[in-house]
This record gives C-alpha cells, sequence and structure tokens, in this order.
RNA sequence: AGGGGUAUAGCCAAGCGGUAAGGCAAUGGACUCUGACUCCAUCAUCCGCAGGUUCAAAUCCUGCUACCCCUGCCA
C-alpha cells in the first residue's frame, strides 16, 4: 500500500509552476523529440526521448515524433527509418503524430518575409569568412554587416530569388536583425536561412534555401502547440533567440513553447555521442551502428538489453542540469534486473574440462529433470541428458586451491546441479602438464529431487553431457573503451580496447538449441546471453553476452 | 567584471527555512542444488569555500573558488 510518489524533478517542478500560473489553456502539457535524421540514436537519446515521453504521459499529454530535417546535407532516409524502428521498440507511442520539420518550409518561409517586413531581417552578402571577422568574438563586439541598412523591398527580392534557386549556394544568407555588440554571440544577427541546392530527402518539392536550427525550432515547436520544449544544456544561451523568434511573429503571441534545458547523459567506459559512433562504424572499428559493443539502439537491442530495462535505467538515472557521467554499473544492474525472472536459466560450458565419472555405467543416459526457472515455477521444466562423460569449467578445477575454493579440487565433492555428487579422484594431465581430464566418482544416493541429506557439499558446479553437448558460438564483452585514463573525446580511437570481443566456442546442453534470434537465457554461473540476430544460423547458434552474473567470489589472498 | 550554466557520499539524485529521501557501487552477515537471486546491517554531524541574516540555513543574502557551454551559411 506504498503510495507511489511521483518522481519529481526541475522539469515537472516548472510544468507544475506552469500550471499554477495557468500558462498553458486547459493545463496543457505537450512535449516532443526533435531528432535530426543524421545518425542512428543512442542511450542519450533514449533517455531524452522517454523523458519528453513520460512527462506527456504524466500530465495526460501529448508527444509529438518530429524529424528536425533541415539540413538536407547530412540527412537521409536510413536513419529516419531506424528512429522510428528504436523508438518504437523503446515503448514509445506518437499515435498520428509524426511530423517532419520539412513540411513546415512553406510557413518558415513566409515567417521570415513577415521579419524582412518588419525590418528583422535582412539579405546578407558577406562570405562566411568575412561573416567569421565581423562578428567579432567572446569579448569584443561585432560589426555590422555593410548589407544591414538593405531596404525592405531589396530584401524581399533578393530573398525571393533566394528561394527560387536563382543565386548560387553560399552567395548569400538571410540574417536576424537583432545586435551584433550582445554579449551573447547567438543573439550577433545569426544566420536563419541559407543557400543549398541540395534535393530534400522528404520534403515535397524542390527547395534552394533552408533554414537554420535556430530559427526553425520555435517555429516547428509553436506550429505544433508544443508548451515544453525540453533540450539539451548547450542549447541554453540560444534560448533568446528561440523566445526573439517566437515574440516577433504574429502567430506566436498566443501560449507560445516554452524551452527547458537538462543535462545530456554520460556513461562511463562508453562512447556516446553521434559523431563519434559514426567514426567506429565509418572506420570499421565495429560491426556497424548496431555492434552489441556500441551503445546505441540497435546495439543494445542486439546485444539484448530489454526496453524495459532502458526504461528503467532512464527512470532511474532522474533528470538535472549538472553534468554528470552515470557509472555503466547503473545500466547494467537494471538489464541482469529485469532478466532475472524472464530468461530460462541453462547450462553451457565455455572453457571445456573434461570428467569422466568411473563409477558411471558406460552406455547409460539418465534425463535429469530441472526448471527452467527456479524463481518462476510458472516457466515449468527441461529434461537434460547426464552420463558418464561431461564437460564442466576449467575454472571450475584447481589443482592446488587457496582457502575457500568450493569447487573441484583432488578429494573434494561437489554437486553437479540436478545431477548427483562427485568427488574429484585422479587428475590426468598432458605431456606439458596441463590438465586435460578429471576421474572423479559419483554417490549415486545423491541425485537431485532424491531428499538425500546426509553430507552437505559446499559448491555446486555447472556441466554439460558431452556425447550430446552441441556447439556454439559465444561472443564474449569487454568494454570498448577504458575511460580510466585521460581519455576524451578527440583521443578515444586510441583507447579502443583491442579485447573488447572474444569469440568462443561453447558446449551447450540440448535444450539451448531451441534458441529463435533475440532469446534471452541466463546461462547458469556465467551471465546472461541473447541470439544474435545477424551471424546466427540453423547450423550454428551464435549467442551475444549481454552482461555477465554479480560475484562475490575473490580468491584470497 | 564577455555571456550563459552547475556545484549534496565513489557514481546518479531528492530536497524549495524546521534539523540530509531513494537507487547504483562497496562492505559485513544470513540463506542458497547458480560464490547468482533474496534478506538483514553498515555507508554525508553534513550539503564547493568564507562570511552574514534567522530561534532555526543544503535551502535566504554577500563574496570567493572550481568545472561545463558559447565566436558553423551544424543540430
Amino acid at each position: 500500500m506504498e503510495p507511489t510518489e511521483k518522481k519529481t524533478n526541475f522539469i515537472t517542478n516548472a510544468i507544475d509552476h506552469d500550471i499554477d500560473n495557468k500558462v498553458y489553456t486547459n493545463d496543457r502539457v505537450h512535449t516532443r523529440f526533435p531528432p535530426e535524421p543524421n545518425g542512428y540514436l543512442h542511450i542519450g537519446h533514449a533517455k531524452a526521448s522517454l523523458l519528453n515521453y513520460r512527462i506527456s504521459q504524466e500530465y495526460q499529454g501529448k508527444f509529438n515524433l518530429r524529424f528536425d530535417d533541415t539540413n538536407p546535407s547530412k540527412e537521409d532516409m536510413e536513419y529516419v527509418d531506424s528512429i522510428k524502428e528504436d523508438l518504437a521498440w523503446l515503448g514509445i507511442k506518437w499515435d498520428d503524430r509524426l511530423f517532419f520539420a520539412s513540411s513546415y518550409f512553406d510557413k518558415m518561409a513566409d515567417y521570415a518575409v513577415e521579419l524582412i517586413k518588419k525590418g528583422l531581417a535582412f539579405v546578407d552578402d558577406l562570405t562566411s569568412e568575412e561573416m567569421r571577422e565581423y562578428r567579432g568574438n567572446l569579448t569584443e563586439p561585432g560589426k555590422e554587416s555593410p548589407c544591414r541598412s538593405r531596404s525592405v523591398e531589396e530584401n524581399l527580392e533578393l530573398f525571393e530569388q533566394m528561394k527560387c534557386g536563382k543565386l548560387p549556394e553560399g552567395s548569400r544568407v538571410l540574417r536576424a536583425k537583432i545586435d551584433m555588440a550582445s554579449p551573447n554571440m547567438n543573439m550577433r544577427d545569426p544566420a536563419i536561412y541559407r543557400i543549398l541546392h541540395i534535393k530534400h530527402h522528404t520534403a515535397d518539392k524542390d527547395w534552394f534555401i533552408f533554414p537554420m536550427y535556430d530559427y526553425a525550432h520555435p517555429i516547428e515547436d509553436a506550429i505544433e502547440g508544443i508548451t515544453h520544449s525540453l533540450c539539451t544544456l548547450e542549447f541554453e544561451d540560444h534560448r533568446p533567440f528561440y523566445e526573439w523568434v517566437l515574440s516577433n511573429l504574429d502567430d506566436f503571441q498566443n501560449e507560445p513553447p516554452r524551452q527547458i534545458e537538462f543535462a545530456k547523459l554520460n556513461l562511463t567506459k562508453t562512447i556516446i555521442g553521434k559523431r563519434y559512433l559514426k567514426q567506429l562504424v565509418d572506420e570499421k572499428i565495429v560491426d556497424g551502428w548496431d555492434d552489441p559493443r556500441l551503445a546505441t539502439i540497435s546495439g543494445l537491442r542486439r546485444r539484448g538489453y530489454t526496453p524495459e530495462s532502458i526504461q528503467a535505467f532512464c527512470e532511474a538515472i532522474g533528470v538535472a542540469k549538472t553534468n554528470s557521467t552515470v557509472d555503466i554499473a547503473m545500466l547494467e544492474h537494471f538489464i541482469r534486473d529485469d532478466l532475472k525472472l524472464k530468461a530460462p536459466r541453462l547450462m553451457t560450458i565455455m572453457d571445456p574440462l573434461k570428467v569422466t565419472i568411473t563409477n558411471y555405467p558406460e552406455d547409460q543416459v539418465e534425463w535429469v529433470e530441472l526448471p527452467l526457472n527456479q524463481e518462476d515455477p510458472d516457466m515449468g521444466n527441461y529434461t537434460t541428458p547426464f552420463s558418464r562423460e561431461i564437460f564442466v569449467e576449467k575454472a571450475d578445477f584447481m589443482e592446488a586451491p587457496p582457502k575457500k575454493y568450493y569447487r573441484l579440487f583432488p578429494g573434494n565433492e561437489v554437486r553437479l546441479r540436478g545431477a548427483y555428487f562427485i568427488t574429484c579422484n585422479e587428475v590426468v594431465k598432458d605431456e606439458d602438464g596441463n590438465v586435460i581430464e578429471l576421474k572423479c566418482t559419483y554417490d549415486p544416493a545423491t541425485r537431485s529431487g532424491s531428499g538425500f541429506s546426509e553430507r552437505k557439499v559446499k559448491g555446486t558446479i555447472h556441466w554439460v553431457d558431452i556425447n550430446h553437448a552441441k556447439e556454439i558460438e559465444v561472443h564474449l564483452y569487454d568494454y570498448l573503451i577504458d575511460d580510466e585514463a585521460g581519455i576524451n573525446k578527440d583521443n578515444f580511437i586510441e583507447h579502443i580496447n583491442p579485447n573488447s570481443l572474444e569469440i568462443v566456442n561453447a558446449y551447450a546442453e540440448p535444450e539451448v538449441m531451441k534458441a529463435t534470434p533475440y532469446e534471452k537465457f541466463q546461462f547458469i554461473r556465467n551471465g546472461f546471453f541473447s541470439v544474435d540476430p545477424k551471424y546466427s544460423t540453423p547450423a550454428k547458434l551464435v549467442f551475444n553476452e549481454i552482461v555477465s552474473l554479480k560475484s562475490s567470489w575473490k580468491p584470497s589472498k
């Protein structure tokens, strides 16, 4: 009967404040997620999109998906498709509210004309280099462009020519007329339209001019009736221009949207940032945008992460204005937590060591029954074969064990999960002295489920019957980068972990072979694994390691 | 004196003048046919620093300090 308190943060506080002050009609709340289709979504976008979506849900408001496609030189339909797929997978619903900034291009151009007529915008002939010189710098004011005083008529004429494609690419630009001496660089007559003779991927007609983000975004938000326009911190000092645009356009005097900025997500041992992800993909350092080592949504999906785990993670990290770096252990916690009850628990051997049970009949096979998940009896049971020759993990045997080692060592008895107690009697080595086989004896009285309680054993290990084992390929992962050192955005490529992927052939009990792409399992004592959709074939299943199991076992000193 | 931001535990993060939530990590212990899970316990005399106001300050005021962002015809 715990009252589930709504999680508050500075954004919900701001919205509550707006509601208290009756800022928006009927206390409406309308958010949006405005990705530019120029790359794949990553975990940072999950935070942003889920944040916007959840807020709309909590306030019984609306949520729009809007592609901010104002720069055709970088954008592509491949990305809009992947973004829609990723968002839907994350559980975000935009109903029929799917929009494209490009569908507002006509209106935006009309609004530019309105600004020109009001004497608030002008066509500039300065080259981009000249503009940079005229802009001044952080401590010195800029100077006004010679074109700033052009007549409204001339500006109108020139803008029309820009729009019709009569002027060469890059030759002119439409600028807002604000203040070249503003301490805020974004207010020093920012460019609002540039000439680009590029075919736009979605626009319904040919355009030769394209609006800049700073000009387009407030208009997009206002047209859609957005109330709270959430974006990241670096746009904080763009806010004055966002407000300038809306306050100077007649259509948007009523209930204009409000921009609120929050800190983007950073994760330890993880490279987030479209530009860097694209570099990894383009330089083929990784296996595409959906490489399981990447924090892209598609990578996490292929790795075996669930939408629920990502939702829970994003909920848990909260949202604030503090630049922060979340420990990757937090993400890993939530996938373990989610899969704990969902994933069947089966046995595989990653690094095999043969064990012969010398007192077990040569040709006998018995099928022992095990729960698919003992924490969820409803999942039912399955059977697995047991016979004279089995594989156990190499790590589960030590010839000279440290204190508190509960696994196999000469003379020690352990339980084989779901089967019998075995005692290690003899260690077989090759000519180099490597342990290649163990000879053990089992105690028939100790069969699982028999109620045997004469003696206890400290360790239980997993195993696989050699004659029934199937080979599978397992991809074990380590972090792509190690951020303990002085790593930064520019040198991360030199800090790529060369051992981030280890491919091993493992042995699985027969039940594992029923697995289908994306299906997730706990391989007992090894971790959570998911069937790789890209490389699995009917002949050989490939499993991605999602995350290992936690372990408090540490060899004593 | 360029402008805009942010500082609460190892990492996130609540808190909004009444005496420091929660999660992750970590540590100890219980349990265990997964050294997992679960459970129990521990983990900020203190909120970047220094002053001030107040019966009372992480919360208000003043002054510092540190870090982040801003000089694309990118978003």
